[in-house]
DNA sequence: ATTTCACGGATTGTTCAACAATCCGACGAT
DNA sequence: ATCGTCGGATTGTTGAACAATCCGTGAAAT
């Protein structure tokens, strides 16, 4: 895990870093850690992250961290106190409602617009992946099959923009999600649903997906805001 | 228009200080200052921004403007070049395009959610700004309250997450708008259109508002391509 | 003359150590 | 029990240092 300094082909790689990747930095890498841990739900929201233990854990500096954490910060994952501290962002019940209206706008929207074949072929991609794994009685897949698939829609309208709109908000609600997927059967609910949604797509039938997509977005609203209290 | 700072009241003032804005960092601080430059002008898209020499001017130390950089970076206002530096972000041909694809997003889903009367009044009053702007023939006026207008657009929806969001997009496009308003025409075209939005969404004909809207955005991206070479 | 290569300067990436400012909890005084 | 004060801990910010990287220049080779 430190630094697999993947000494790749020279010319061809050299090439393509110069042009896309180059080498993340530190900071950036700290960053992806944080995200992950945040993912697997190893923190949990509310938790503190002090910057000297993060600093000594990953063997950084505390500036390097704190880089880190401005990244965290602008993607909503984390939130600052001043002169107390960075959080673990954790969702009331307003940002509940506030990420949905987020979703209803970008979502919608870009199922409404259609797709090239190859995205809506992404989309049932998708649908099928949350099929395999609910046949694997795999609840874990089935969570990230579902965010495949919304993925997958956003997609659609083909702007990076709202691609990474919409992944900061997938990531937000992964901060909370893991109070919800208690119950086994949760995403399973979906599966018809997304399946619908992906057949009138596929059908050319945009104002149908979008109106399904829409009524679908209301409910699971209205599910999380039950699950989570208030 | 420099920091207005409002020394309200004491009791309630310092309450609602603890509750939110504290003393904002030094870095931020910083980002402000840069985000002003770039607003204004003073900074054109590709220009490079060196951290010694920001720094310098700004009596800060190195870590901070990279700290500031970080956050501007998040906001897309500038690019990070690995090892080669941070530079004004300057749009091409595609962004435009992507720009546009959320702001058709987030604003009609807007508009078409309706809003309450204070909200719907907040857009009335950025019309009559644009109408008061072009009696006096100012027309960096108008550009203002062109963006007032549709801020107040999104603002409908009440969502703390849209609104960082089409302020962001904003922001990204004045960045090139100082290209498009050598035509002091330009947003002039645009008076008649907000009215009849703002008509239509007093109505409450959300749908036709919605669709007048998609219709001047339309126009709006054309016309914004077409300035900018391509 | 053109290409290649190596060098040097400049800037970024990162670390480290230090200090001021701030917050929090504990302890003690009233 | 309430209030103020103190001390420890953590953040905010600085300055300096060094490695890594990039870029342009100029020399060397073809």
């Amino acid at each position: 895990m430190t630094t697999p300094d993947g000494a790749a082909g020279s010319a061809l790689g050299a090439a393509a870093a110069r042009l896309r990747v180059a080498v993340p930095s530190v900071a950036d890498r700290v960053a992806a850690e944080l995200r992950l841990q945040l993912a697997e739900g190893l923190l949990l929201p509310g938790a503190r992250l002090t910057e000297s233990s993060i600093a000594e854990d990953l063997g950084v500096s505390r500036n390097t961290v704190r880089e880190a954490f401005a990244e965290l910060a602008a993607e909503r994952l984390v939130v600052r106190h001043p002169n107390r501290g960075v959080f673990v962002a954790s969702l009331e019940a307003g940002d509940i409602h506030d990420v949905y209206t987020v979703r209803r706008a970008i979502e919608v929207s870009a199922i409404r617009g259609g797709g090239s074949p190859e995205r809506v072929a992404a989309v049932r991609a998708a649908v099928e992946e949350g099929k395999a794994a609910a046949a694997a009685n795999d609840e874990e897949g089935l969570g990230s099959a579902n965010q495949h698939f919304h993925g997958a829609i956003v997609a659609l309208a083909g702007s990076r923009r709202l691609d990474t709109i919409m992944s900061q908000v997938l990531a937000e609600m992964r901060l909370f999600f893991h109070k919800a997927t208690v119950d086994a059967h949760f995403y399973r609910g979906y599966l018809p649903d997304n399946e619908e949604i992906c057949t009138a797509l596929e059908a050319g039938d945009l104002d149908r997906a979008g109106t399904l997509l829409l009524a679908y977005l209301n409910r699971s609203e209205e599910r999380q805001a039950a699950v989570h209290g208030e």
